[in-house]
DNA sequence: AACATTCTTTGAGTTGGGTCAATTCAGCTA
DNA sequence: TAGCTGAATTGACCCAACTCAAAGAATGTT
């Protein structure tokens, strides 16, 4: 449930203030764009504890949201009744655009710890778009983003082992960390280990065993929520080189 | 390669004869617009022939496309190299528009028979857009639309069997096929089995596999590239039961 | 018609990651 | 501080799907 909802006075560039680089404003504002006429049409700016829903599948759609502090997850039901996690967002970050379509939400959204996160309805955004060319460009930009995202993580699930998954999560949280001028090497983790492992497609056990073979290979430190990359080129480098067939070589050797 | 490139007076609602159903003119049409503006950005009409490709990842991004006949896969190269298939589309279906964000296209398009393709540069469809109301709407559909499919092939791609995701596969081209007033219960898959099992995340082997499995099952009947749905209510059931977890049963009913 | 090439199927054997079950740990509440 | 509850880890075992290998169809080419 929503537990405040503070109107302030320019939610928006505020925003860029407490996130450090706003998804929606910082385009626009390198445009020279007038913002006051965003402020506008911006509902409302809330905070939603742990666990709280921002919208449910199949509820009417609304709104676009921008988180501005904590984190998000999205979350599709699936046709047999259990949940599949389709993202995760951090501050800056834009969610709820996938369900423009059908006029109604294609995955809910949940609070993965205590977040402010702005609403803004997307029939005064649509109507701003027609009268800003740089925020209806900006607006395509960002749908493509989400399309090419969730074309990645397609990509991700297809062929890859646990570990890569593990690993190519890491880096991206870190790249995302970075762009905030965060640390890109230290960092917390908002999900669990549940919600991890069915984004990457895994069991929560094998999870657990891939976060401690990488520990052990001295790649990453993990202590309960807390991440350490130790060697981020490292990483990186897994993700490149194919495993290598190491058994078929051996067996190879072996014939006479 | 191109083969031919024969302008059209009326690009667009031809493509409506042609396929049955464009999913760029029918809302127009239904929103009472004036189509000819329509015509006027259209830039061409091209055969393609099979395996030429319509665009290639990274190219620079200037337009994005409608298949009038024929059918078009796109796909991604992974940093390993590898392809991934992402998407087959079929008449009136529109591709390319994961290209948007950063000036180029995040995948390549192949056509997968003899198509005609109809190119649409999107710096017009932009412009256009912001005088047409409707038409902006029905681009943030569309690529909404797009995020949604993706989102989809994800869930499809994270906890299915072999067996549901090809059943998943098949059910979905049978309602876009019934989209366009074809039969939903036999058609023909433009696509090779190294396509399917790349899009599904398997190994060419098993979608072989499987395919017999299901003929045995009187489920379908599939030859060469021809599939034949004979019991669609048995293949969507199969989506919403939950696999039976028949071993754990009979183990609980072995012990004393 | 014979050949070459690619696509598809079938068989045999292997394995990565899932499931089940049992602890251990962490965060709360009282 | 003990006690409760859900989250996370660890171990044992198993199976769905992969890999490798080879045969069989289809399709195109000369």
């Amino acid at each position: 449930m929503k537990l405040t909802s503070n109107r302030s006075p320019n939610p928006l560039s505020s925003s860029c203030e407490q996130c450090g680089l706003s998804n929606l404003c910082l385009p626009l504002a390198i445009a020279g764009e007038d913002l006051s006429r965003l402020d506008a049409v911006v509902k409302r700016d809330s905070m939603y504890a742990r666990g709280s829903k921002v919208f449910a599948q199949n509820a009417p759609f609304t709104s676009c949201f921008v988180v501005k502090s904590g984190a998000v997850k999205t979350s599709m039901m699936s046709e047999r009744g259990d949940e599949k996690v389709l993202g995760f967002y951090l501050p800056g970050e834009m969610f709820g655009l996938d369900g423009v379509n059908d006029g109604a939400y294609a995955c809910s959204a949940e609070a993965l710890e205590r977040s402010a996160i702005c609403e803004i309805p997307f029939e005064h955004l649509e109507q701003l778009a027609r009268e800003l060319p740089h925020l209806q460009r900006y607006l395509f930009r960002l749908m493509s983003r989400e399309i090419h995202g969730a074309e990645e993580l397609s990509m991700l699930l297809s062929k890859n082992t646990a570990d890569e998954r593990i690993v190519s999560l890491f880096l991206t949280l870190s790249s995302r960390h970075a762009r905030r001028r965060l640390s890109p090497t230290r960092f917390s983790l908002p999900m669990s280990r549940g919600d991890i492992a069915n984004f990457l497609g895994l069991a929560v056990e094998t999870v657990s065993r891939v976060l401690n073979r990488l520990q052990s290979q001295h790649l990453v430190k993990v202590n309960g929520r807390t991440v350490e990359l130790l060697d981020i080129e490292a990483l990186q480098r897994q993700l490149q080189q194919p495993a290598e067939p190491c058994i078929s070589a051996i067996k190879l050797m072996d014939r006479p």
